[in-house]
DNA sequence: TTTAACGTTCCATTTTTTGGAATTTATGCT
DNA sequence: AGCATAAATTCCAAAAAATGGAACGTTAAA
């Protein structure tokens, strides 16, 4: 996990007083924390005028404090819906057995906001964060049929339509004759456009402001070829379009 | 309540946004806040990298990441606050006879934060593992009928209402006319819908902020019906809610 | 299309933080 | 009790980091 720097050291150390068994003095908060002891006493000052910290009776040693617990419970109560979202991804997974992922677009790529592997021994692993081309991949290719004209031509012009596998589309009308259709239909596929025997199906999430409806956000499962084909495949689109439908709640509420 | 400044400062900003209903600008979290832009745009840069915070699908908000809620775990199962809790818990045992639970909303399920057996005496298990679905038992009708009705429908939305047992409400309408009488009770009962023979009886604590008030736990006993039937158990209801009342003031002081 | 608001970058200035050394306080041992 | 030892605290000049006004892109509303 990314370390806490800078500003957010005394942050760290609540994290670190948190994960403790019992309380603990300075001189060992500071063995633990690789800093001096000045240092470690002026954070723990900090935190404790601050009330996320105490001393204990003995006054040698820290623990936390009733802010701290309030701030948990502040926490749970306010489940970011990111988690929720999560869950409905899981549940998609459990529905139809295969990968699940959320994606986003972001100039000429997708990259996955979240994703949940399905438990076949032979599964795609790819993980949050990575990124994708738009125009060999499903949900890529439902953005840029979803997106206003205008955007969806200066994301093409930025796209190289570069050759991954014998499938991917590389001629640009041949492309957009696609991206009608997929606009009509409101899914596409990846008919391992992107790599060799991966198949995949996305859906949108619409984001309604006002009047105007765009799609902010796809969700998608991915399969080996071997398990579901194109025509499989397309048998899990009700249990997509549902959780898409729930998902689109999670984001306009 | 102590004013979070110098190293704390973006502290008090995950403060704030674990008080926040729904996700927010930057610009209106700088407004709030009462520092200048670029200044925020900072700290919410800093919180971000280091998973506390994450941004909206649509990029434009901020909201509360999976860091947070672990560390909100990491908090509450720490001993020197929980053993206080534990102690409250443990009183109410002697003097109901039957087995309490002290339990938080996670999603859809509720999660039991701690618990201690009528039978064993002294005995913490906080199983981060053991959760019950909301919809069917005491505590999580209970977090459904307090919370605002936009979240409650998105918790309904998700639960897939099983049957359990005989009594277990699976009609939506059913259960929500329940949840109203809840709201206006202030207590719920579980009627042997989780599992065939028990009984519970759940009452909520309230944490404020401000003037809002907002149940972020709930205490609760359970019972065999051969022992307690449901209006025996009401009976109880007394000491639940001034045990209740005790674990809130250690929240809100 | 125009306009306004929002988000982001830049950078000189100001303000903190930092940590070695010294001082005070507490603890353990005989 | 008295000494030795370790821990906690204070001090302060050097070093590092945060700050926020101004300017620049970018997105959304009229």
């Amino acid at each position: 996990m990314n370390e806490l720097t800078g500003t957010l050291k005394p942050l760290a150390l609540l994290e670190t007083m948190a994960a403790l068994e019992h309380p603990a003095t300075l001189a060992e908060l500071a063995a633990s924390a690789d800093v001096p002891k000045p240092t470690m006493h002026r954070w723990l000052g900090a935190l404790e005028a601050a009330g996320l910290l105490q001393r204990t009776p003995d006054g040698r040693r820290y623990e936390l404090a009733p802010r701290a617990v309030r701030l948990a419970f502040s926490i749970l109560n306010n489940r970011p819906s990111s988690t929720i979202r999560h869950e409905i991804l899981q549940r998609v997974v459990e529905q139809v057995g295969e990968s699940c992922n959320l994606t986003v677009l972001d100039g000429t790529e997708v990259t996955y906001l979240d994703r949940v592997e399905s438990q076949w021994p032979l599964r795609i692993t790819f993980q949050q964060g990575s990124r994708v081309p738009a125009y060999c991949s499903a949900s890529g290719k439902l953005f840029m049929a979803l997106m206003p004209p205008a955007k969806r031509d200066l994301v093409l012009q930025q796209s190289r339509l570069e050759r991954l596998t014998d499938n991917t589309v590389v001629d640009q009308q041949v492309l957009l004759a696609e991206l009608a259709d997929i606009r009509r239909d409101r899914y596409a596929l990846d008919r391992e456009e992107f790599m060799a025997g991966l198949v995949c199906l996305a859906v949108p999430i619409f984001q309604t402001k006002g009047r105007i409806k765009s799609c902010v956000a796809a969700l998608a499962i991915q399969a080996p070829v071997t398990r579901l084909n194109q025509t499989e495949i397309l048998t899990k689109l009700p249990v997509l379009q549902e959780a898409a439908e729930t998902l689109a709640a999670t984001l306009n509420e």
